[in-house]
DNA sequence: TGTACATCAGTGAACGCGCGTTCACTGATGTAC
DNA sequence: TGTACATCAGTGAACGCGCGTTCACTGATGTAC
């Protein structure tokens, strides 16, 4: 038996195996403080490995990113239980299940996108641009609300915020320190918070 | 008329010129991006200055902590208006609006906190020791609620986010693109959802 | 009040560490004939 | 099928930039007598 590969799947393999560590390695320690050295002896490579499948970290990041977008383009397809009725509790909750499960498998690329932006506003603002579908996704639901907001715009920035913050300090900070929260905890809790926050009038 | 100084006038004066550039180079470009020769540059004083009153750009920031925090004690003197009773919109409003003229008023040392603490962990947990005075006279305001929370740690937390993730879009990253929100409606808007989150019953 | 010396805040060029990036080299795969 | 050469993924030592940090020096203030 031969074990040969061809050169493509060599590369192929090289370039998975560099971007799963930095997966692992971002999620361990975060992207800021994460070298280049890290990833490749993480992924048990030479560091100059590096270079010939990512110009810098920065663009491996964008990979991952597009890597995760893709993954959640296809997860699209069983949406069953969708509902734009944010009226009702049911609707929001599904989303809220929705974000912290989307967090939960992306959170490497979470941590790092959160920490790349704030040094990097211009990566922010691209990032931002992705997330308008999602945010137009958003304001037509809030359009189904008994008294809906004149400007959608800051109320969404409140949910991201809330959701993004909480995410956060529950699935990234707080675990380090041995402190977690049931999922259903925090869905309830986020749902809860929510569904009487947007329904509930002034 | 002699312009003499005595030394401990002088370098007081250094100090608070270090630190006031510190800030309005954290409040434009970030803690992270900040070099120690854009302080010095800032302050309109030669590089070694700086290291003749702080160790690092950490113990700066630590200065800038303290001065805030004993800023904010002061300030506490005047607390009319102050109410603990959160079934009550006017009591969250108090709370939202302190904390929305807190962030505005301590916009450098927010900043350099948040990405201090992402890059640094044992730092965010100090800064979370401290914290906790706040966190406890927010426990007890909960405790007013008609079904206060089993568990109010959760909830502090999620308020906490959605407080200071929805400060951070609006006060810092939205105004660097030219969008801003009126005051009055980030304080309506943080009220309304949390009056009607903590309050709303499931 | 005056003189001599000590002390100190401030200076900015120079040093050196960390780390991103390069590059000559190796060994294997692909191609030409 | 075999041989010679080209191409390429991978390697890791070495290079060099950026920036934090140091330090010998200056000029002024403080102190001793």
């Amino acid at each position: 038996m031969t074990d040969t590969v061809s050169r493509r799947e060599r590369a192929a393999g090289t370039e998975a195996a560099l971007k799963q560590a930095a997966r692992e390695v971002f999620a361990e320690r975060g992207y800021l403080n994460t070298k280049i050295t890290d990833i490749t002896a993480a992924a048990g490579r030479a560091t100059g490995s590096f270079y010939n499948h990512f110009a810098s970290k920065e663009e491996l990041l964008e990979q991952l990113l597009k890597d995760m977008l893709a993954a959640a383009d296809e997860a699209v397809v069983d949406v069953a239980g969708h509902d734009a009725d944010f009226s009702k509790i049911s609707a929001i909750r599904w989303h809220v299940a929705a974000f912290w499960g989307f967090y939960q498998a992306h959170l490497p690329e979470m941590v790092a996108v959160k920490q790349a932006a704030m040094v990097d506003p211009e990566l922010g603002r691209r990032l931002q641009r992705i997330m308008a579908d999602d945010d137009q996704h958003m304001i037509e639901h809030l359009a189904h609300l008994p008294n809906p907001p004149a400007d959608p715009i800051p109320v969404i920035s409140a949910m991201n915020a809330l959701m993004e913050g909480f995410a956060y300090t529950w699935l990234v900070v707080n675990p380090a320190d041995g402190q977690t929260i049931p999922d259903n905890d925090a869905i309830d809790l986020l749902t809860n918070l929510l569904h009487h926050g947007l329904t509930g009038r002034s």
